[in-house]
DNA sequence: TAGACAATAGACCGACTGGTCTATAGAGTG
DNA sequence: CACTCTATAGACCAGTCGGTCTATTGTCTA
């Protein structure tokens, strides 16, 4: 049990509580009086900063966790020159997570994708948009070194699906042999795709 | 709206409610009142057919579906000798499903799987030994086709994982463009590791 | 026809759901 | 000090949750 950080302000607190939320058990799967109690907070304080409720709480942590992403992708990118090898240095650091996490800690905005419904507008688009991000980051990085750009799109579409379907199965597993084998795979063809074929 | 069988045995429908909630909106996102309503039947007779209440009758779904998907497999890579086109013709019938459903019905596995808990002991032991058979099967063909034995099971584990995440991504979207373009990337990947470099 | 048993039917239950509402505390400003 | 506005607090609500229970119907066998 992840306990939150109580210096942080309620609304964070508020926010953090719900990643963890997802992470874990997806949207439908913690209420309201769970998730308030483990942000220490009473629950007028949620309909305060967030009069949306419990859907616009969720985008809110939506986006914190996209940025975390996002962050941590330009990180490893800006390390390292080789987009094979900042890719798994990505896919490592998210290997330590989920183990610290005993294979509990997923990544919230696939849990949420799939509880989704049509309704759920709000919730789609930020998913959607945040996607599409980071997709943006992995494509350009690997254009930049010389593959082509269609290629470039097409592969940063598979990395992004496999890195969240090896996290998916890692978690159910129980263990990181999805993670490692799916680093690799992917970093051979990264290499592979980078430099034209001799 | 899905309207299920009514010709089939109360035990079928039963499933078949189940598998389609768990395809749109996982298992936490539908009420078992729903669920009876739209299987047209009353609660006794779930308890009846299922001791083990909503929980089992979600295992017994998760067998079904991953029948299903084991079939379908087994059933492209008998049509098709190279892998890489079976694959192809695989991905296109799942892309086929999405669209006919609206881009609503996603693979009942990955949503249940990240919603469950380390409590949900059945339900994660299904799911993985689910995936775990579907990767024999592509890891089997693969190595048949000449591929390492090694690279075969690694490459599996990538074609399943992107596999789940591109559907992932498509139903967010509401575009066939994450299947697509993974599925692309994926049968390159095949047809250049199956053959040794000339 | 009687008995046994599987299957169907739905009333009912306590617990909990997300959400609303009113009251109060605290901080900042005139 | 009085006023204002944000933030905190939790009682309260109707509706729904998953699950239990008893009653009835249908079917097969003796």
């Amino acid at each position: 049990m992840e306990s939150i950080d109580t210096n942080a302000s309620t609304r964070d607190r508020l926010i953090g509580a719900m990643l963890e939320a997802l992470r874990r058990r997806g949207y439908h799967g913690i209420g309201l009086n769970e998730l308030l109690a483990s942000a220490g907070a009473p629950k007028g304080v949620l309909y305060h900063h967030f009069p949306g409720g419990k859907a616009q709480l969720a985008v809110a942590a939506l986006q914190v966790a996209i940025d975390g992403m996002l962050a941590s992708l330009d990180k490893v990118l800006l390390n390292q020159a080789d987009v094979a090898e900042a890719l798994q240095s990505w896919m490592s650091g998210a290997q330590k997570l989920l183990r610290a996490s005993a294979f509990e800690r997923g990544c919230p905005l696939a849990t949420i994708a799939l509880e989704s419904t049509p309704e759920d507008v709000e919730i789609r688009r930020a998913i959607a948009d945040g996607f599409s991000a980071i997709r943006a980051r992995l494509s350009g990085a690997m254009a930049a070194q010389g593959m082509a750009p269609e290629t470039a799109q097409q592969i940063a579409m598979l990395i992004l699906a496999a890195y969240e379907g090896a996290l998916l199965q890692a978690r159910v597993a129980g263990s990181l042999d999805a993670m490692q084998d799916t680093s690799a795979a992917l970093a051979a063809l990264i290499r592979s795709q980078s430099r034209p074929i001799l």
